[in-house]
DNA sequence: CGAGGCGTTGACACCCATCAACATGGGTGG
DNA sequence: CCACCCATGTTGATGGGTGTCAACGCCTCG
């Protein structure tokens, strides 16, 4: 079985072995969400730890005022609660985009994962941190980049994690966010979003129609958005004498 | 010896005495910075791990155009360069904003540290998840606040995490942050500044000097900033039938 | 005493938010 | 098959928050 997951961790890690038997033997029920369902609500206990199999999912926040910022898209390979092992409460919304399929785990702390599961606590651990740097990248966007810069980067970071979990699709990307999506990502106006999308069209960089997004040139894309690619491209560490150890 | 990260851990973690074991057999070697100097740069390669024991930090990136973004504000017991275990090359770069005293970790695999110290290693993946939560709400901060309330919520949050660590000082906060710093966390303009901490002060919130800030009234700051301190407070997972199983 | 780091102020411009109105298009029910 | 509806996308006018620039004040340190 090749799932999203493996796909993704192939190349830059090991352990895959032992990570195939800790989820064989871990994995509990399989959960489908329809489209605009909550996972998990901001406040609510934890319960258990999911493995996106499937479908698109946000991680949001409403705000007073009734707007909401979307902090991240967790995509088919990605883990969702992995916080359930450390803290008690959601800080987030988990709300589905498309019908999504998850794996649920029971939740255990994560010293007894560490203990019981190694392989799938060292994917964990890998998996946040690699999290943590997509948010701090986020963070640089929303803080240093004007509108076009931010949206070309995110278009550029959502290329690059969709080719690591499937079979690209060439210049067509099929994305289902709908342009509120974007703007609660990027956090500006939904009506700013069509003047942005607008202006990247008319580098001839990518074109927007709904649900659909055609790369017209990656590299202005990169350019554009200050995009440097290998912060994805998490090559495995080189010096392989502690491994094992 | 009671140091800022057994503080912080203390109430809400557990393995407290595996944790100071490998500590105490792990710890390599005392670093010693000076406000200015770079523990590493933005494409360096990683060699090792760091406990922060006392001092500020910054971990930023320079964005071509001579602008700044601050992503976090390492404090005494956080862990910096943990991707180190992980990936190749530092995203970011850290610097001393203070003179810092930092512990050396020799840089293991995180599978060969699960294995030979795990109270570490679950050390480092509550911290990790919790610096991921912090980033996630810098996020709803930047994509969804104005300056005045980003201001209030940093503010809110660096109170916080220095009760942590240290005895609070009471109303006034030392600080080492100077205006450059607080628009670059905030990502708003250095002028600005001036202007977002005169409108706390004329609320009667805050009080801005060099290098220190008078809180004058917290409840007001928390409600201008949305601040949920829950957030930090990380709570233990009362439901304890896992652990250790 | 001079220099440089840091903070402050005011004038002006621009990016982006807000509001209102309209266009499009896919789905649903008659 | 058509009519309707609601979600989604689009456009233009206007205003506010924030960036930029230039200049000045203060304080520290050599």
């Amino acid at each position: 079985m090749n799932t999203p997951l493996f796909t993704k961790l192939s190349g830059f890690f090991r352990l895959s072995a032992e990570l195939r038997a800790d989820l064989a033997s871990l994995k509990r029920e399989e959960v489908r969400l329809s489209a605009g369902d909550y996972l998990i609500r901001h406040g609510d206990r934890y319960q258990d730890m999911y493995l996106v199999e499937d479908g698109w999912m946000l991680r949001a926040r409403g705000l007073p005022g009734g707007t909401r910022q979307i902090v991240n898209v967790p995509l088919a390979g990605d883990f969702v609660c992995y916080n359930a092992m450390m803290f008690e409460r959601a800080e987030f919304d988990l709300v589905a985009r498309t019908q999504v399929r998850l794996s649920r785990f029971a939740c255990q702390s994560f010293e007894s994962m560490m203990h019981n599961h190694p392989g799938l606590a060292a994917a964990l651990a890998w998996s946040n941190a690699r999290e943590e740097t997509l948010l701090a990248e986020r963070v640089v966007s929303l803080g240093r980049r004007d509108s076009v810069e931010r949206l070309a980067h995110l278009l550029c970071e959502l290329h690059a994690r969709m080719a690591m979990v499937g079979p690209s699709s060439g210049a067509e990307m099929i994305i289902p966010l709908i342009q509120e999506d974007f703007a609660d990502i990027l956090g500006i106006s939904v009506i700013h979003i069509v003047r942005t999308f607008k202006r990247l069209a008319m580098e001839d960089a990518v074109e927007y129609r709904t649900r659909r997004i055609f790369i017209r040139d990656l590299e202005k894309l990169q350019r554009i958005g200050g995009f440097e690619s290998h912060y994805l491209h998490f090559t495995q560490r080189s010096d392989a004498r502690w491994l094992r150890a």
